[in-house]
DNA sequence: TATTGTTATACTCTATAACTATA
DNA sequence: TATAGTTATAGAGTATAACAATA
């Protein structure tokens, strides 16, 4: 049975192969109790060093309240702090603690082996390819 | 702020974007009080001609009983049938009504739309390789 | 015994509205 | 007035298990 791929093919494409890359990396993260969201925030706020909650939510494309229950969860797992700015005191700065940085250095090899299996049909070349078209959607 | 892109890159990038996706044609379909999964089981079942349910959620990724209540709604609209299986009894097959091909014909303009607006940044060539890159993603 | 469709259920995801404390 | 964070909530998506009818 062939694949069915209706009109509207390259969204329909694009959020199949998206779902499935989640459903993969939730399964890769069970062990840790995290899911590919908390992965996102945590891997987020290590590169970028202290964004603030609202800066997550908009960098990541996930709305402030799933923000909220997302550093809950990492914070109370003691991957992340919430620490307070110097020069706003509504905001709260989200640092990745030392456990996180562990955390995440494995987690990231998880997310890696993910994203290889799902492209394991792609040369070198095409990968790149298919990341830097994705980078240029319409955001 | 630049977007944030964590290791395992590729699977945000399809997920982030297939959401977006799905979020705009949920949103085009509204006025005919459909959701984008009402969609690519109308159009699986029209260009593929009576398939079985469970044809229909293997072919569109979609679990079975999800196909049920979807196939559910789109019965109750008049879009699509149950007839019975000439060899199965088991088995009922999904069959597009006049309506249904009516509401298709409107509804995928609308799909191709959603589309031409999260790829309007790429050359007809661009968007040809994208597809073609997309297609062949592990299953 | 296995499969198709179905129902029930639970959990995650997404989105919105309302509130607080600050700006 | 507007913004950051928070809480509560509801709807949609996803997944699983159990069952009836049939193979």
């Amino acid at each position: 049975m062939p694949h069915a791929v209706p009109s509207g093919r390259v969204g329909f494409l694009l959020a199949r192969a998206g779902g499935r890359a989640i459903r993969n990396l939730n399964r890769a993260l069970e062990p840790f109790g995290l899911r590919s969201r908390h992965y996102t925030v945590l891997s987020a706020s290590a590169e970028q060093g202290g964004l603030s909650q609202r800066e997550l939510g908009e960098v990541l494309g996930v709305d402030p309240s799933a923000v909220v229950s997302l550093v809950d969860d990492l914070e109370r797992a003691g991957l992340v702090r919430r620490d307070s700015h110097p020069d706003d005191r509504r905001t709260r700065v989200v640092v990745v603690t030392e456990a996180g940085r562990s955390t995440l250095d494995t987690t990231r090899e998880l997310a890696r082996g993910v994203d290889d299996e799902l492209l394991a049909g792609l040369s070198e070349d095409e990968r790149r390819t298919l990341e830097r078209l994705l980078l240029r959607l319409a955001s």
